[in-house]
Order: structure tokens, then C-alpha cells, then sequence
DNA sequence: CCGGCATCCTGTGTGC
DNA sequence: TGCACACAGGATGCCG
């Protein structure tokens, strides 16, 4: 679920939070979960929260981090005793009323007696204490999708005329474009009016301008949006409320409805498995 | 090396 | 109402 702008949204917030505290405990009740030892960063400071990829990164002193991954339905909600906690959604899996609920997987304590807890539903997802950046492969990372200036136009140019594979496939792929996930490869292909499944060596010279282009605006736009809570609402900001980008796709999870620039109707393919949704008459 | 598929899990929505 | 099946935002590993 949660793409560079979700996973952007929530670094932010818990970077306003947690820098300067310590860590007073950290309760595994998910085994699968929690990757490394506990006991290594109890009573460490933070230092920062940053992000790579799709990937948080909790800094502690003594180079010793965690790196958590949300995949598709992890959640970071940050929770203070005395706090009103946000609670508009009573039911479901993914309300955060009452914590822990079903599906918290780790809880992390903290010396003002702030709590994070990670709540991840399919298990999919994970928190791994690391030395290295190494340890969360953070070299094989393409350059950040959402910065202009690492993600040149040259370098776009570059890696689109080595390959023969459809043009959406690309924007995933991690190790050349980071962070980019499946709502937003939909969402840029639809503002540079390209089709998903266009072979990418193919692309020409304004297309490939104009792609770029997308992305870094899509993206951007849905970090000042705080990002999507889509269908089953899994993503929350750090409050444990919504984003808001939801109400601003274009593409994403319309197939059968019409198109707002063009009147054509969304489709809805299948591509490397994902669902894929374009505008038949506006994407070329 | 590549494409395609299954896999890790649990839950919701749809159609018969 | 019951049941089977499709689908879900990610990423890896395996196969031929």
C-alpha cells in the first residue's frame, strides 16, 4: 500500500516526534515481524527518520538503526496515553481506535511515554535492526522518483533505451526508480498520457520529457496531500487519520467510470499481475 | 540474464 | 445465505 509519498508523509511526522527520545522497550508479540535483536537498540537515543525508497529508517546513536518496511498493509501509529486518539473509523481491520488491536505486530516504547505501534494485517511487512545500510540493500536503490535533481533526464534516457519491457514495469522496478508503486506508476503514465504497456526503448524524446515530468509532479502532489487511503484504507498518517490524495487519482481503481479530461472510459488491464488501469483514448 | 508465475498472509467484495 | 473466486498499495525466489 503505502508508495514514497505515504512512507514520505509518515518519516516526516515521526521524525517531528521521535527525534531526541529514547527508547524504553520494544514488545515483539508478531515474531515474523521483528527481524534482529531488541535488546540492541533498548535505551538508545534517535538521532533522526529517514526514508530510502519505500523504506523508513529510524536513526539511533552508535550507527544502529530500524528499518521498517510496510509493504501492503503496514501501519506506524504514534500514541501518547494522555493523547485524544483519533478514532473515526469504529470498525474493520484497519481502525485504530483501541491499541493494540488484532493486528499489532511490534509496540515500541518510549521515554516521554509516547508508543509506536505496527500494525501490519497480511504479515507482509517488517522491522529490521541494522548496522549498514547495506543490511536493507540500500545501494541497489535507483535514484529517489520524487527529486528532480537525481532523477535526471539523462539517467531516464539511460535506462529506458536498454530495455524492451512495457513502460509501467520500468517505473517500478525499485533498483532504477525508487519508490514509485503501483497507484503512482497508473497515475504519471495517465498525466503524461502514455500507455502502460508501451515498450519503453520507444518512447520518444517529449514523451520521455513528459513522463518524467509526472512523476516527480504526481508524486510531489500527493506528499502535500499526505498521501492515499484508497479502498481498504489500510495507510494512515502517524494520528492514525487518512490521507487525502485519494480524492485527487485519476485513474487508480476508476475502470468503467469516465475519464474527467477527455469523457473516454477508464480500462482496466492486467500487467506483470498488477492492476492496471489507463484511458483508452486519451493515453497513446 | 529474462519473463512469467508462485509465494509470503489475511480480509473484503462480487457473482452465482 | 452460502460458497467459490478474484483482488488487494510490495518484493523475492524459483522455474524453464
Amino acid at each position: 500500500m503505502p508508495e514514497l509519498p505515504e512512507v514520505e508523509t509518515i518519516r516526516l511526522q515521526l521524525n517531528n516526534v521521535l527525534k531526541g527520545l529514547k527508547i524504553t522497550g520494544i514488545e515483539v508479540l508478531t515474531k515474523k515481524s521483528f527481524l534482529g535483536d531488541p535488546g540492541e537498540v533498548k535505551g538508545k537515543k534517535i538521532i533522526g527518520v529517514r526514508r530510502r525508497a519505500k523504506i523508513t529508517i529510524i536513526e539511533m546513536e552508535k550507527g544502529i538503526s530500524l528499518a521498517i518496511h510496510l509493504k501492503l498493509t503496514g501501519q506506524l501509529i504514534f500514541r501518547k496515553g494522555t493523547e485524544k486518539k483519533y478514532c473515526e473509523q469504529k470498525d474493520g481491520p484497519f481502525a485504530v481506535c483501541e491499541l493494540p488491536n488484532k493486528f499489532t505486530r511490534v509496540i515500541i516504547s518510549f521515554n516521554n511515554r509516547g508508543r509506536l505501534y505496527f500494525n501490519d494485517l497480511r504479515i507482509f511487512g517488517w522491522i529490521k535492526v541494522i548496522n549498514t545500510s547495506s543490511e536493507i540493500g540500500e545501494e541497489k536503490f535507483g535514484p529517489e522518483a520524487n527529486d528532480k535533481k537525481s532523477f535526471t533526464l539523462e539517467y531516464f534516457n539511460s535506462i529506458l533505451s536498454k530495455t524492451k519491457k512495457p513502460i509501467k514495469l520500468i517505473i517500478l522496478d525499485q533498483e532504477k526508480l525508487a519508490g514509485v508503486g503501483n497507484i503512482y506508476a497508473n497515475e504519471s503514465l495517465y498525466s503524461a498520457e502514455i500507455l502502460p504497456t508501451r515498450q519503453s526503448s520507444f518512447l520518444n524524446d517529449e514523451e520521455t520529457v513528459k513522463l518524467r515530468d509526472s512523476i516527480i509532479k504526481v508524486l510531489n502532489e500527493a506528499i502535500k496531500h499526505k498521501g492515499s487511503s484508497d479502498r481498504d484504507e489500510a495507510y494512515r498518517q502517524i494520528s492514525g487519520e487518512k490521507g487525502t490524495h485519494q480524492n485527487y487519482l485519476k485513474v487508480y481503481g476508476k475502470a468503467g467510470q469516465k475519464c474527467s479530461k477527455c469523457g473516454g472510459i477508464i480500462k482496466r488491464i492486467s500487467l506483470g499481475g498488477r492492476g492496471t488501469f489507463y484511458c483508452e483514448k486519451c493515453q497513446h
